[in-house]
RNA sequence: GCGAAAGUGGCGGAAUUGGCAGACGCGCUGGACUUAGGAUCCAGUAGGUUACACCUGUAGGGGUUCGAGUCCCCUCUUUCGCACCA
């Protein structure tokens, strides 16, 4: 007999939804909890990755509830970007289409799984009055001198017709279609993300952060600190500077690597156009694909630049190389070259027979020019370097650095590897711009009154070749604000992951029609408490909501200086060892499992899987196993319904109970104790589960009801009793029909988090375990208030224990209260 | 190459500060019952063994300790991140 899983999931989901349970008030004298998870994008079908991260958030909202607090749990849509627009294309319709009637069908699935959402909330970032706010931030930030244009080369996908920002490159492809990442010169958008740079490598604002997110966004930002040095060019002219981490290397300096796009090397060919080999090199790789180049693997090439400068320590005449080794947009875009102590010198200056110079020499081992094999990049002592000579490289960083400043030859500094975010896409599914290119007047943002700027309906959707944009005259020619001329709306629209950067605040105040949000509103709800998402998001979605969260905060609408004070990252579901794709044909359809099985069956088996940050590995048959333990506790209740209500009105002293009862009094009260550690505490919804699990065997293992004294009906009523509060925030559904069925009036989530007493976890006896040597010999029940006396000469008189001692003396005895006696023993 | 995390039965996983390794679930073995079920109940399930006892065992090797899955050192493997960043 299967328990009626689908009549009950439909009737709590209705309960839930009339008693509007899940939506949060903003004005409320409970202190809130705000639970969300990353929104997904609406592809229409809820799949089991979905089922696996919502289930999680779930189970935060439900416990935070019983807690006590005003619990938020938002849920919305991240529609704007290319799957969309692709997918119209596919099924010959349009975006706007297509998207709403997504999300329609998302919901559906969203309810069946019984989430605790607050619909009320609902965002979806391809709504005018979603995109809307997105417009104004980008107004409010080019204002502050946060946004800016610029022309340079771009990562192009050619799939994707659009440039990419250099987070969503991975590897050279990419991120979302795997194609091989070009080269392309191009106008476009950026924002000011190294403003915040310093910043966000601060982590001190967040209250729990897995460490692997934060290195991996400290490395991203790439700080280091160095020193930037001028050198000036031999024929007076001007200078040339370099940026090092290895000042205390300076006197090694043999010649000088720039990039050909270097702005001296640009102005020397147009200085003189006759040097046609200089000319052809750069030429040559310019044109080079910028991930190949930039490949370790990559041979290095270099020319003879004609010109020279000067090392500002010791006057010595540096020659400037043109080489394809060295980046434009890292540190100066200029690298002072000592072969002797950098692999990548030694083997540029190897292959062109440039001169090298010892300048640190290794204390352990003596270092000669001709025995060198390779760069030696270790500390050591400085030789060849005038006044510093004899000293620890390492110590003389600082006075090399110091000096260098004494003169004027240039100061420290510090230098990112992160880069500006580019976010402009030329594509027709996202946020416009709302920026107006006028003849006369420039660049013009469009005036609040006219936002938002609409996404013209009547695109030609479809591969083409320009920006779609540009195919609609209606919607593109636009008289300039300022003059009234023709001018022409921008057609670039906004990269998607600055829809999602802010969508968490807008959340708690969904229907401001006169701003983002309130102020007020948002300052009661943020931060987030608990954000739950992918690892993959690390340096993309989640450094981009940090930085503008930051701006937010810098304009006064946002009091916190981080937006997610709690961060889980999830593990994916898998199966066969491998994420579930239609590609390799191992998906598992998560409605099918609802309709078999039912939603609390399915959330029970995700969570008790494993831990939430692990992956879930996809099993059949513990999909069975959870709904058999369900079935069990349903079998427990419905059988002994009338011994439980019964028993819910008697009170029991474990003195009157037998060894049975007294261990299943003992049972209820440590479960739940272990329970709220587990689940509240330390989110390991896996062992919260089992301790679930154990207390209903102890339950079950009662097997007549009908003969009972009041006081064991008591204990027995109240170790049934308290299952459906510890099922809440994993089964729902399952809980609150049980918990009606004993005949209680108050939804779960009113009814407070189940309690304990400690005076039921005080046992009588211990057992204690005896170990001789490390080696376990014996165990025995002593009084729990005996002495130590008295332990020690109970253990050692176990038969078992003595014979372990045969021939041996005692040399110690350490006892470990209510746990363990510990003799050591030798000849 | 650099950095990080991890490695526990046939499987997923427990063991929060060093204190009975393998909780709980799956699978498997045997039994009971039967309205023969994707059922339920009972017993067993790390390996070895002369089986109420003992020996071995948490990737491998060494160490600290009365006591190590847990702490320290070395090695191996896997996963992830970064990778000419000066």
């Amino acid at each position: 007999m299967e328990y009626p899983f689908s009549e009950i999931e439909r009737k709590w989901q209705a309960n839930w939804r009339n008693s509007r349970v899940f939506n949060a008030q903003d004005v409320c004298a409970k202190p809130k909890y705000y639970v969300l998870s990353m929104f997904p994008y609406p592809s229409g079908i809820l799949h089991i990755g979905h089922a696996s991260n919502y289930s999680i958030g779930d189970a935060v909202t439900r416990l935070k509830l019983m807690e006590g607090y005003n619990v938020m749990q938002p849920m919305g849509y991240d529609s704007f970007g290319m799957p969309a627009e692709n997918y119209a294309i596919l099924h010959n319709s349009h975006p706007r289409l297509t998207t709403e009637e997504n999300i329609a069908a998302m919901r559906i699935q969203f309810d069946g799984m019984g989430f605790g959402l607050d619909w009320e909330r609902e965002v979806s970032t391809c709504r005018p009055e979603y995109y809307h706010w997105g417009q104004y931030i980008f107004k409010k930030m080019y204002e502050q001198g946060i946004v800016y244009r610029k022309k340079s080369y771009q990562n192009w996908c050619d799939e994707c017709q659009t440039v990419l920002a250099n987070e969503q490159v991975e590897d050279g492809h990419c991120w979302r279609c795997g194609t091989d990442v070009l080269q392309k010169e191009l106008e476009q958008w950026y924002f000011r993300i190294t403003d915040y740079a310093e910043e966000l490598l601060d982590f001190s604002g967040v209250i729990d952060w897995p460490e692997k997110v934060m290195t991996m966004q400290k490395n991203w930002i790439g700080k280091s600190t160095g020193t930037r040095i001028e050198f000036p060019m031999q024929d007076g002219t001007e200078s040339i500077a370099v940026f090092t981490t290895r000042p205390d290397t300076i006197y090694g300096v043999t010649f000088m690597a720039v990039p050909p796009e270097h702005p001296l090397v640009q102005k020397w060919l147009t200085d003189d156009p006759s040097n046609t080999e200089l000319h052809d090199f750069c030429q040559r790789v310019i044109n080079e694909d910028k991930i190949l180049r930039t490949a370790e693997d990559k041979p290095k090439e270099g020319i003879f630049s004609g010109h020279n400068c000067i090392n500002p320590l010791n006057g010595d005449m540096v020659q400037i190389w043109v080489t394809n080794y060295v980046l434009m947009d890292y540190g100066t875009g200029a690298v002072m070259a000592v072969p002797a102590h950098d692999q990548r010198d030694y083997d540029f200056a190897q292959k062109y027979n440039i001169p090298l110079k010892l300048v640190i020499q290794n204390p352990e081992q003596n270092l000669s020019l001709d025995t060198m094999q390779a760069a030696y990049t270790e500390a050591g002592i400085m030789t060849n370097s005038a006044q510093f000579d004899g000293r620890d490289s390492v110590e003389s960083k600082t006075a090399i650095s110091e000096w260098i400043e004494a003169n004027n030859w240039g100061k420290r500094t510090h230098t990112y590897r992160i880069r500006d975010w580019g976010i402009s896409r030329q594509r027709y599914w996202g946020n416009p711009i709302p920026i107006i290119h006028c003849p006369d007047c420039g660049v013009v943002l469009v005036p609040d009154e006219d936002l938002p700027v609409l996404l013209p309906d009547n695109v030609q959707v479809g591969k083409t070749t320009s920006n779609p944009l540009l195919s609609v005259p209606e919607w593109l020619n636009v008289p300039c604000p300022q003059c009234g001329k023709a001018a022409r709306r921008e057609t670039d629209t906004m990269d998607t992951f600055v829809d999602s950067s802010w969508y968490f605040a807008r959340y708690a105040d969904p229907k401001n029609e006169k701003l983002p949000f309130s102020p007020e509103n948002a300052e009661y709800w943020l931060p987030v408490d608990q954000y739950i998402g992918g690892v993959e998001h690390a340096v993309m979605h989640l450094l981009y909501a940090r930085f503008i969260h930051k701006f937010m905060r810098d304009l006064g609408w946002v009091k916190s200086d981080e937006p997610f004070a709690r961060l889980l990252t999830q593990g994916m579901v898998l199966k066969d060892g491998a994420k579930m794709s239609k590609s390799k044909g191992n998906v598992v359809d998560p409605q099918y499992i609802i309709d078999r099985f039912g939603a609390d069956t399915l959330r029970v088996f995700l969570l008790f899987a494993s831990p939430p940050e692990k992956d879930v590995e996809w099993n059949d048959d513990a999909v069975m196993g959870a709904f058999r333990f369900l079935n069990r506790i349903w079998r427990l209740i419905e059988t002994n319904i009338d011994a439980i209500r019964q028993g819910l009105e008697y009170t029991a002293e474990p003195s009157e109970l037998s060894p049975e009862f007294r261990e299943l009094l003992y049972s209820s009260h440590i479960t739940v104790k272990k329970w709220l550690e587990d689940s509240l505490h330390r989110m390991q919804y896996n062992t919260a589960i089992a301790v679930t699990m154990e207390h209903l065997n102890k339950c079950t293992s009662i097997k007549d009801t009908t003969q009972l004294s009041n006081a064991e009906l008591a204990v027995y009523a109240e170790a049934c009793g308290i299952i459906p509060q510890l099922l809440y925030p994993f089964a729902p559904h399952i809980a609150e029909e049980l918990w009606e069925m004993i005949g209680c009036t108050e939804m779960l989530h009113e009814c407070g988090l189940p309690g304990y007493d400690e005076k039921y976890l005080q046992k009588d006896s211990i057992t204690y375990v005896i170990q001789v040597n490390g080696k376990v010999r014996g165990k025995m029940d002593v009084a729990a208030d005996a002495t130590e006396d008295t332990l020690r000469s109970t253990a050692l008189s176990i038969d078992n224990v003595i014979k372990a001692l045969e021939g041996l003396t005692v040399r110690k005895v350490i006892i470990i209260p209510q746990k363990m006696i510990s003799i050591a023993a030798s000849k």
